[in-house]
DNA sequence: CGAATTTGACCGGCGC
DNA sequence: GCGCCGGTCAAATTCG
């Protein structure tokens, strides 16, 4: 069964156009996945000292840093700010989510009437000029609309509001600005066409749509999602489920193959070029300079980890083989360019994965509000940890290792949930080297009272990758 | 009301 | 040349 929809957006020096046809208000009543302020991420209650600000300054050095990912978590289970869900009840949530869903599309399917408009503004592609007779029959051979112009599709994705992906063309003729969004359904048929901008040309000549005017069966259905009661946030994510498969582990200039190596793995996906050129590098035959690149994988049930530095996120997306969605940020300061971005890991959902690309030039600015030191004050006074790990250089992730392990060493007890906990810090050596200039720095912020009671709103503090991100490869 | 976030749209690199 | 896909832009929206 299939359903289509065609609408038309007006450009942008036009008048309004009619409410969007893909659109998802919120429906009132139902819950809003929306991010939430950082909380305070919860540690286990550590048995540590008042003073629980930590300087790694010795010790450990920085070529076993090298070979170390840096895995740090937190236990507790917090929404999430960038999925908006609980990862660990998610699985739930989404079976319900489904079924509503289900439901909805059900009732939209009874839907027979055609959403164009008729508009009189010269942008717009009127749907007689397109499908001068159309014809809806139960063709379910034909799966898309051929409306005699060449299109060149040039994206596509995943929208909310919709588990259908969203198709982007443009007119294949240069001169012509006319776009076109397709949404196709799980089964290839055609759920809604958006048509923005005009035509400045005629049809080509030689087109295939001469006898294929019709649409799927039962006719075309506007706005087929538009009173979706829910914004998929962090919903349909769960949906995809991706295996990492051609993955590599990248920390700073540094990749290797995990596939040699099993466990709780980081993964990040390598296009095979991409490799290729990796192992050109690690073979020193060519090194092409890249900006310094570091990747993080914490175990976490937050997803924002404050490193210190200012962020604003200017992006977020679902790629490929990780349900869970990616968050951009750029550095605030004027003049820097170092971008991060986060994302929970597909495999394990506990792990935060933030990836850092370029270096700061400035130092970590001062905190908002209070400043650092002041908020390091108040946090011992709640049982805060603050941990500073410094680095001179870029580390190794190894798959089958954690920092703890690197510290730790085989005598470290099983870690189940990784608890790296304050005490175990402290009484490690420190490791790296000191100073602001070299430091890593992972804050730790717990409310957490000995009742158990946790989550009170509070900011939390992770990594801070300071100069972290300096490249170490000559 | 300015800052920050959200999110659809678009760009551009890369593989086929 | 086409299409996929990660990254970025920027308008709209939300937040404090």
């Amino acid at each position: 069964m299939s359903s289509s929809g065609i609408s038309f957006e007006s450009p942008s020096n036009s008048p309004p156009p009619p409410p969007s046809t893909t659109a998802v208000p919120p429906a009132a009543g139902v819950p809003k996945f929306k991010s939430t302020p950082p909380p305070l991420l919860p540690i286990t209650p550590p048995a540590f000292s008042p003073s629980s600000y930590f300087s790694f300054t010795g010790g450990l050095t920085s070529a076993d840093l090298l070979d170390s990912p840096l895995l740090l978590s937190s236990s507790h289970i917090l929404p999430s700010p960038t999925t908006g869900s609980f990862p660990l009840q998610a699985s739930n949530w989404t079976s319900n989510y489904q079924s509503q869903e289900h439901g909805i599309k059900k009732e939209h399917d009874n839907f027979t009437d055609f959403p164009f408009q008729t508009q009189s503004n010269p942008h717009t592609v009127s749907f007689q000029e397109i499908y001068q007779q159309p014809r809806i029959e139960d063709d379910k051979s034909l799966k898309k609309l051929d409306d005699g112009y060449n299109w060149r599709k040039y994206g596509q994705k995943q929208v909310k509001g919709s588990e259908n992906p969203r198709s982007y063309y443009k007119c294949s003729d240069r001169n012509c600005s006319t776009r076109k969004k397709v949404e196709t359904s799980s089964d290839g048929d055609i759920t809604e066409i958006v048509y923005k901008g005009s035509h400045n040309h005629p049809k080509p000549q030689s087109t295939k749509r001469s006898s294929s005017s019709s649409v799927s069966n039962n006719s075309l259905v506007v706005n087929q999602f538009s009173d979706f009661p829910y914004q998929s946030h962090g919903s349909r994510q769960w949906e995809l489920v991706g295996t990492p498969e051609n993955s590599s582990v990248s920390v700073g200039d540094d990749e290797f193959d995990r596939s040699t190596s099993g466990g709780d793995e980081f993964i990040e996906n390598e296009t095979p070029a991409k490799r290729l050129k990796i192992e050109s590098e690690n073979e020193g035959i060519s090194r092409t300079v890249r900006e310094s690149r570091v990747v993080v994988q914490t175990i976490s049930d937050i997803d924002i980890l404050d490193d210190g530095y200012r962020w604003r996120k200017y992006g977020q997306k679902v790629v490929k083989g990780n349900p869970n969605p990616r968050s951009y940020y750029k550095c605030t300061t004027p003049n820097c360019s170092v971008r991060k971005h986060v994302e929970r890991a597909s495999h394990d959902m506990r792990s935060v994965i933030t990836t850092y690309e370029g270096k700061h030039n400035h130092d970590v600015p001062p905190a908002r509000g209070v400043g650092h030191r002041q908020l390091l004050s108040s946090n011992q006074d709640n049982n805060v940890a603050n941990v500073t790990i410094n680095a001179s250089k870029l580390f190794h992730h190894h798959p089958n290792d954690s920092m703890i392990n690197q510290i730790y060493g085989s005598t470290l007890p099983a870690l189940s949930e990784t608890q790296f906990t304050l005490e175990m810090l402290q009484s490690s050596q420190s490791f790296g080297l000191s100073g602001p200039e070299n430091s890593i720095r992972s804050s730790y912020m717990s409310r957490q009272p000995s009742s158990g009671s946790i989550f009170a709103k509070a900011k939390d503090e992770l990594i801070e990758d300071g100069n972290f991100l300096e490249t170490v490869l000559s």
